[in-house]
DNA sequence: TAGATTGTTAATCGATTAACAATC
DNA sequence: TAGATTGTTAATCGATTAACAATC
């Protein structure tokens, strides 16, 4: 319940690969807190994270002053702090475009809800699909987002239509007011500078796998050094 | 069919950046082909994904010398060689492990097998699941994994249960001799150095979007200028 | 040939790591 | 106090961009 101390916002965005590993850091902390931690110092942090302890401290810095020399980190005030610079100290509902076998998992993904993300409605252009109900809520047809998202406040939508209809599908919603896109279509889109995008490409992600696989020197002996490894 | 002209291998392993670009390549050249395009330059691969030209030549350039002054680079060739170096110039069996709502739409989900991965082995713990066919596959106990990655070949699992059986479920798939990880439990693994891992967590996209929407600003006036958004 | 485009070197930019005075 | 740990500056490292001779 304690207030951040001195916090200095910082004018500019922070770089991309801060904001990845800001999430880590909260994830670590709610799980520290669970723990019945109630202070973390940055080497410790960072340790359980594969991460350095300048760059903890790095990261954090560029947000505010949240730590106390020769103590650390106090867990549940940083934990608020990161919460509200990265702007999920609210609920975000969100509209899941796209029922699909991915889309239907999504909607039953109980990690967005442990985030405050809420899917608040359902749109689909299947004829067949539309009408049906998923957890409560009707899947309504494309053309009505501009209704669903003025009437939820949804900013934020979850893409998960084939790849061919990915561009059109993102152009209605954009025009209807959504501003930021978690798109799993395997498709590059265009988007106008005022929305965001985050693109999930399981099959690049699978890729990736598969060149670091093809690409690494075998277990070498029976020993075994644990070693960290890492993700976004 | 055509053979790739000067390939060099660099002996290092390529920035974890280029390779997530190397995909993006891949799949632009393969919707460039299904056009009917037979070259293209790097100035055009790139303008389409948002890269600029010189950082496409110089991604291509590490793996080896694929184009042709004044002429750019052949499409079918280009992609041969893409999939030779990236390690997917045959097929990878999968084990995928954890048949929840998450694991069962993986299962279905056609990206992965239009890329030449088969899942080839269905594991889960509850004894509710096991025995039962998805997709033509029998779901078979964790405990059974030795056997099973043994028996099909299988190099790399997706992993999809809770996050508190991670860690243990990976360490049981290591000792099965799985040596890569696409990791979709919210838990940051600990791995032997010869285990690769990714990560694709869900929760922690949606943050990272929700932090640069909260951090963009809105739209300036009515005209729009459209504009390249990346992903990986 | 003239125009296009590569591969590569040099210049710039940004991100990570190391070091340490200041603080509790 | 002595020991721990921060925030920050400087040093290093790596990645991106610009420029251009070489090539077709």
């Amino acid at each position: 319940m304690s207030q951040a101390r001195r916090d200095t916002p910082n004018e500019r965005l922070a770089p991309k690969a801060v904001v990845g590993r800001l999430s880590l850091y909260l994830r670590q902390l709610e799980l520290f807190e669970r723990q019945g931690l109630i202070t973390v110092s940055s080497r410790r942090l960072g340790t359980v994270l594969g991460i350095g302890d300048a760059q903890v401290r790095k990261d954090l810095a560029f947000f505010g002053q949240f730590g106390y020399p020769g103590v650390g980190y106090r867990i549940e005030e940083l934990g608020q702090a990161l919460r509200r610079v990265m702007g999920i100290d609210h609920e975000w509902p969100l509209a899941l475009v796209g029922l699909g076998n991915l889309g239907r998992a999504l909607l039953k993904y109980r990690g967005f809800r442990a985030r405050g993300f809420r899917i608040a409605a359902l749109l689909d252009n299947d004829p067949k699909k539309i009408g049906h109900s998923h957890s409560g809520l009707v899947i309504e047809p494309i053309d009505a987002c501009a209704r669903v998202v003025a009437e939820h406040h949804i900013a934020l939508a979850v893409l998960s239509v084939p790849g061919e209809a990915a561009q059109a599908t993102a152009d209605l919603l954009i025009a209807a007011g959504i501003v930021g896109i978690l798109n799993f279509a395997p498709v590059t889109l265009t988007m106008p500078p005022h929305v965001n995008i985050v693109a999930v490409d399981l099959s690049i992600q699978l890729e990736n796998l598969a060149y670091l696989v093809a690409n690494t020197e075998p277990k070498p002996s029976a020993t075994r050094l644990p070693e960290q490894a890492e993700g976004g």
